[in-house]
DNA sequence: CATGAATGAGTGTTCATTCAT
DNA sequence: TATGAATGAACACTCATTCAT
């Protein structure tokens, strides 16, 4: 069989493809920021983090400002296709339990996540353009909580009477809220225990 | 005759209290880092805050670092002493209640008090030093939820099956998340809404 | 049949005239400073102008410098060959002002030349190579000028007692200072003022 | 006598003038671009060539730019007030002589300021900003030749049908176009032939 | 004690150059 | 031959820190 040339790290064609170069320097920037921070991230690190000099990141990127927003945006992604291929099919308080669950930083991939995030609700406060980035995602993935909810109510599941708006927004404070306290306490706030305490809020709902 | 030290521009070596100065500009730090963000904070716009030149720093802190540190701490000690008087003969629920609101940015001097916050979550997720300081004041806070708590189900008004240590960790898990959400959309998070959706998660503890 | 090497995109080597090329981009570097200064000129800048990617230039020039001069080479090729066929079988005063006003920035193609040729003064006072190509150019130039001279005093237009040497020297200060006015501000000096101003200058000569 | 601390070089009162020391650096950065060029002109140049390191610009200076501009400015404000003080009481063409005779690169200093002019006239053509002031600030120094003109013929000794305007345009171009050369080729260009070269092309006036 | 001038390391950014394809 | 990806040095600029006055 031919090998694909277009597999990394092979003797490559003298043209390579943009957006999976961008992409893996994204990923690069991602992993640093989750590391160190964003105040100690610096577009040599985020190079040498992908392996390349710091004069690449030229070629791809209007400046140090667009790769972090990238790897922002990217790991909004992510967890959006996870979540995707997570849920498909499922739906009412099954979902909400799943999306919910995914949103915790019970495993290292989950805790770099939640890492970058909180880094960024940091700048965000100083910085407008990315107020508007982190209001439209956080109200996404309120709208999916919402959703579910409403399901779940359909479902006879839920009472009818559930004010499904506050109590999505309630959800989404405690898990972002618990994301803080297990990424910065990870050793007292196990995945078991998180999950547990995401049980214990849920059952809250029942009322 | 006692000379008035304390005025200004004299070649006599002046008497201050340091621990005065000292206060004086970690406020001005404190209220920099809520304005601009750790990131952009400079010592130069502590010091133009305090209304001093940048040189009096080195009189009575050991670096920058040292200056946000006492920063952070100062804020808690605020806060400290704010729910110290407010919450003085008051227990259970009700004492809880108060307490969780007035850690809620619902006016502009606990706004400020919460965008502090923020920074320093992000910063101390890469800085050991931080986290522990975080991790205190966060168990310290969890342990007076836990107090109410108790008292609750001594006087009878919460059901004695509680789980107490983890019913603290969410409600404080909920007041961090809406801190934030409130932080970054103050417009939509309101003063009246954060009341509403703490009341209605303290109703959930009915169980 | 013979293949036409001139397509692109073939696989066979390429079978491309060098002095051709090196023309092109040669004249496209001109372009260039012309246009953005020399400073601001950069080998990507010409080579997008010339139609190429950046990577060509290594095969044609030494480097960027070797490409600039070459550009001012050019420049001096093109006025000398413009001249020559304008000039042909003209002398004397006439053959004298009309290159005189040739050398004036009194129409796009001139402005050009004139803006280029300010950029290499600037370069030329730090750098002895440019130097002696300046010092070699206008000495040629004045020559020529000497020579229109001298043939008016021989068809008797002109007194003999007139210092050649000199009032080449002059003519060509002239021409050269108001070649700079007009470039640095060519709403006031129209192409119409500079003839104007050259004919009055020339007026001068009689005495 | 008690030694004026104002002095340089002293131990200096805390406070030093900033006005002063703007003015040493700016005049080591027009040493630095006369000697060097624009393009070749660093911070750190400028910074060394003033005795100081490359922060100090920080406190004196918004930027590079702001630097450059005020060398320019600087330089321009010297010629003016020499030629205030060489002119005073003189008028007519004894006064125009000695204003253009100081335009010329006759000695070192006239020298660096033609090469520094050289320089920005360069890039005027390519910064709108330095378009402005190069402008104004040949339109101040044409001005100052037409009045001196208007006394001559004011005097008798140019008649009264010359062309003020016009001529004051071509003895400006023509220093300016001398003072390239001479910078150029200091060597063919000497001291002594400027000045002859200037008188001739005076000389022209009479008619 | 307070000042603010001066330092110099560190940053983001630009860009001529090289070279594998 | 032509490409454009990659390099790395050089740059302007920021800023915490130091320290003479």
């Amino acid at each position: 069989m031919a090998p694909t040339a277009s597999e990394k790290g092979q003797g490559m064609p003298k043209i390579v493809n943009h957006d999976t170069r961008r992409a893996e320097i994204v990923a690069a920037a991602a992993q640093v920021v989750a590391r160190v921070g964003l105040e100690a991230t610096t577009v040599r690190a985020i190079a040498a983090e992908a392996g390349y000099s710091s004069g690449v990141l030229d070629h791809y990127f209007h400046g140090k400002d667009d790769i972090l927003l990238q790897a922002l945006q990217a790991s909004h992604r992510g967890i959006h296709e996870r979540l995707r291929v997570q849920l498909r099919g499922r739906r009412g308080l099954d979902a909400l339990r799943a999306m919910l669950l995914d949103n915790l930083p019970v495993d290292p991939q989950r805790l770099s996540e939640a890492r970058l995030e909180i880094q960024f609700w940091a700048r965000s406060l100083a910085d407008p353009a990315l107020t508007r980035v982190q209001v439209r995602e956080s109200g996404t993935f309120r709208g999916a909580i919402e959703r579910y909810l409403h399901e779940a109510v359909a479902d006879g599941v839920l009472a009818a009477a559930v004010n499904v708006k506050a109590e999505a927004q309630n959800l989404q404070a405690f898990v972002d809220g618990l994301s803080v306290h297990a990424a910065v306490d990870p050793a007292r706030l196990t995945a078991r225990l998180q999950a547990q305490l995401l049980d214990r809020e849920l059952a809250g709902l029942d009322r």
